[in-house]
This record gives C-alpha cells, sequence and structure tokens, in this order.
DNA sequence: GAGGTCATGTAAATGGTTACATGATTAC
DNA sequence: GTAATCATGTAACCATTTACATGACCTC
C-alpha cells in the first residue's frame, strides 16, 4: 500500500471544488504536469478506484455522461494522513544522469553534443517556468500560493542543471 | 521499444568488464544507486533478456552457477546508439513536491514540519554525497572521470533543495 | 558443522503507457 | 451539417516491487 501518489495527487485537486475525469485531466496538464505527470486513461481508472474505496463520490451528473467526483470526509482525512506521514521516497530514476555515466564510451564530439543537447534542454524548461511564472495570474488561494512554491523549486532546478552543463561542457576540455 | 534504461545501464556496465548477475547488483548498489536503482529481480530477468537479444553472452561459468556475461558488438552498438539518440524524457514524478503543492491542507505546524523535513532530508543526501566524494579513490579510468561528473549534479541538486527549502520555510511566515 | 556470502531464478501484484473504442454536445 | 471539444471507458503490454524459493561454496 506504499507509493499510490495518483490517488493522492487526484484527492489534491478536489479539496477545493468537485470535478469530473475531464476537469481533473485538464487540471494535470496545467498546473500538475511537472511534478506527477497522468495520463486519460489513469485518471478514468484511479477515479473509479477511488470512489469504491469511498474517498470520493459522484457528486452531480452531466450532459454526456459527466461525473462530477467530491471529496469525502475519509478523502480528506486520507490525503491529509499522506502529506503528514509520508517518508522520503527512494532515490528516484534519472536517465540524463545515466547517460553522463557512461560518456566515455562516445568520441569526444559526441559527449560534447550529448552535454550541449542537456545545457539546452535546461535552458528551455528554465525559459518555459519563467513564462507560466508571469502568465498566471496568481491569487491569493492555497493553490495559487504553494503551486508558486513548487514552480521557485523548479526554476531553481532547471537553473542548476543549467549551471552543471555548462561547467560539465568546461571540463570536457580538461586533462 | 522507448525507455528501458535498465538494459543500457546494464550494457553500460559491461562495458569496462564481464561481470555477473550478482557483481551487477552490487555495482547497482554501489555507484548507480542514485541514479538507477534496480532490484536483484530485474537484474536476472533483464540479464537473460539481453542475451536471448544477443546484446550479451555468457562468456565464462563458474563455481555455484556463476554466469559472466560479456557485451557483444551488438549490445555495444546499442548502447551507443542510445547515448547519442535518446531524447530528453519526460519529466520525473516528484513525490515530494506533490505534497508541497497541497500544503494547503494542513495546519500551519504541520507545515513548515513538512518543509523541515525536507530540508533536513536534503541536507543529509548533501552530506552523503559528500563523504562519497572523498572515501572514493577516483582514478582516471572513464567511469571514474564521469561518475564523479555525476555526483558533482547530485552535490548541486541537494545543495539547491537545501536552499530552496531554507526559502520556502521562511516564506511560511510571510502575508 | 554452522553461518555467511555467493549465486540464481520465478511468481504475484501494482502502477503506468499506448492504443483502441465510442459517442454526445456545442459552436459555427 | 461538420468540426471541435467534451466525456468516458477498456485492453494489452511493459516496468517495477516484493516475496518466495533454492542451493553451492567458503571460512572458522
Amino acid at each position: 500500500m506504499w507509493g499510490m501518489s495518483l490517488r493522492h495527487a487526484l484527492l489534491g485537486l478536489l479539496v477545493e471544488h468537485p470535478a469530473s475525469g475531464y476537469d481533473l485531466l485538464k487540471l494535470f496538464e496545467g498546473s500538475l504536469a511537472n511534478v506527477w505527470p497522468a495520463s486519460q486513461s489513469q485518471i478514468y481508472t484511479e477515479l473509479t478506484k477511488l470512489a469504491a474505496d469511498e474517498l470520493i463520490t459522484v457528486s452531480e451528473t452531466g450532459p454526456r455522461g459527466r461525473k462530477e467526483y467530491a471529496l469525502t470526509d475519509a478523502g480528506r482525512a486520507e490525503l491529509q494522513h499522506w502529506l503528514v506521514e509520508s517518508k522520503p521516497s527512494r532515490p528516484t530514476r534519472n536517465p540524463s544522469l545515466l547517460r553522463v555515466f557512461f560518456l566515455g564510451v562516445l568520441d569526444p564530439e559526441q559527449r560534447e553534443a550529448v552535454l550541449d543537447e542537456m545545457l539546452e534542454h535546461a535552458k528551455r524548461d528554465r525559459a518555459a517556468m519563467e513564462h507560466i511564472s508571469t502568465a498566471i495570474d496568481w491569487d491569493d488561494s492555497d493553490l495559487s500560493r504553494y503551486g508558486r512554491m513548487a514552480l521557485e523549486w523548479g526554476l531553481r532546478f532547471s537553473a542548476m542543471r543549467r549551471d552543471w552543463a555548462e561547467w560539465a561542457v568546461d571540463q570536457l576540455d580538461r586533462p
């Protein structure tokens, strides 16, 4: 029973107001895309499970078979419990760094190309996040406040990757 | 057929010298643990598949049914191909940041506790990596050279998380 | 001979991705 | 009426985790 954070992401989004699977899909594409990507099929299946476990209920139905889900008390409790109790997860897989590990197999030009690509990637990410940061109109809701905190994390992360990549490219030309 | 980086991690480790599943397990526990954790069962199953695909072969057998695998030409080619071609992966899931997103659900003390925990976690990680950095005797092999690059990434990453967490805790007491 | 380490494998369950499949409603 | 969007669901496959299962060899 450990992990399963898609559940908690869905519960978290339902805290403010009820929403349909479709709504939640859009919310994932927007705010949560960089933190917890989820596919359409995954969201619908998980919602069914959450409803079966009575952490959410269908609060309203609409056109086209639309079902709006709302958080139950048990759902809110589960979310709070997870927020407080969840322990630091194991280190997460990092495909880019894995490549770095084996750079020795390539010849020098290819090596530099790989690192350059990582540098560009970091720059693109940073630019995208700076754009989001100015494009969103931040209100004073909780999601705004803590979403901004998460975004700041992303900004610092991409800056770190950029700086590292610059350093690493530079290292290549050394002894 | 996209992703599958465990394959490439194994191929990468076999570049330098042949090794058994057991050896590879130890190598994962050591150097690669922070970049690409893998379990025993996963390693053995993947080795069997890699052998079936003729990217590696059993080069030698030893006591206790030990099988030493060596990279084939096809295996080396596949590794190089992956190193050069692999495109930037989708953003990876981040359980900690997901928690940040929903901090609003908690009361102030719990909120601070969550961020403090993240701060401590970052500090511990940083200390552990600094320790590794001095404990390993770095030779001038490729794995040493690029392993050090990867470690530098880790050092910067944990510093970034530490600084962010300090900033975030500070933010809590503001308007 | 007892305990530790070396060594391999399989099975069940979970979580995630991709693809398929369908259809109602709205806006033009 | 046509296209876009809203809306839901299922199936097959792949990757990963946890647990089970076994046994040979080495050191004391």
